[in-house]
DNA sequence: CCCCAGTCCTGCGGGC
DNA sequence: TGCCCGCAGGACTGGG
């Protein structure tokens, strides 16, 4: 998201901020809508940032707009197909051969859109344990050391690690062959080794590929193309398939923490 | 502290 | 076919 927005916002000034434009229940923005619009309207986005799994828009008075799209968020900037989930429009002072405005989109509405101050900013930081692209093996056994909760639990918690999400997780613990039920306190030092390893390799890589766009459609990019990396999941929604790392394992669909984890039970000890 | 269930929403696909 | 249910790349809260 924040590579399909950054050249397109990137010194742009914003003329106009449309709030929840689609007559649905609104989603969370703060401060109130009001004041929101007041305090963008004029102000120029310095530079488009991206902190864990949210998207920050830094403005020139040296506030931040962080947009959290969870579920079914998205920013677009061509045309989508319905205005139906429009949540925010930012109309942008025009520039040739650049798009007028961009938009949240959100068909579930869980998403957050808000204004932060310095102070706000960092506080928010604070609560996030470090970036999952910058963790190596030592990190990754400190982090995993703090808790005793099944280490695929533990690496969707933001405040230890920031930026994995709840497919992402299955994927890197099968590649690294570690079970996901296992306690994070047993992980040992080569095991973080390759979970280091894994996650670089599973999140560059899908960031490259821009993306899992599941069945009912979910992840786009901002011109509302679908990504590929769900052709690379090798379990993430893929239960009852032969194991492509043993040939041997059935890949199996457990629930952790409420949500679903996908693992092949030969190859993940 | 840790952990779980419930909550916020909409929409899709499977099973009956 | 129609309906109901489970489920969805997330995060927070409250209670045990």
């Amino acid at each position: 998201m924040v590579r399909g927005i950054r050249p397109e916002a990137t010194g742009r000034e914003i003329l106009d901020v449309e709030y929840c434009p689609c007559e649905r229940k609104p989603i969370e923005i703060s401060p109130s809508t009001t004041t929101f619009r007041r305090k963008l309207r004029g102000q120029t986005i310095s530079e488009v940032r991206r902190l864990a799994k949210r998207v920050v828009l830094c403005l020139s008075g040296g506030s931040f707009v962080v947009i959290e799209p969870r579920m079914s968020g998205l920013i677009l900037v061509a045309d989508p197909p319905t205005t139906e989930h429009r949540r925010v429009c930012w109309h942008l002072k025009p520039r040739r051969g650049k798009a007028s405005s961009f938009e949240f989109w959100d068909r579930r509405g869980l998403g957050t859109v808000r204004l932060l101050t310095e102070v706000e900013m960092a506080e928010l930081q604070e609560r996030l344990g470090p970036d999952a692209l910058e963790v190596d093996a030592s990190m990754w056994k400190a982090i995993l050391s703090s808790t005793r909760r099944p280490v695929k639990v533990a690496m969707l918690e933001q405040k230890l690690v920031a930026g994995i999400g709840n497919l992402y997780a299955s994927e890197i613990l099968h590649r690294a062959g570690i079970s996901p039920q296992r306690s994070s306190q047993k992980i040992t030092r080569p095991q973080c080794e390759r979970i280091a390893e894994a996650t670089i390799q599973v999140l560059e890589t899908a960031i490259k590929y821009e993306g899992s766009t599941l069945g009912d459609g979910t992840y786009r990019n901002v011109l509302n193309q679908d990504g590929s990396y769900q052709n690379e999941h090798r379990v993430y929604d893929r239960e009852g398939d032969t194991c492509p790392q043993c040939s041997q394992g059935v890949i199996k669909r457990i629930v952790q923490a409420q949500r679903s984890t996908f693992y092949c039970p030969k190859c993940q000890k």
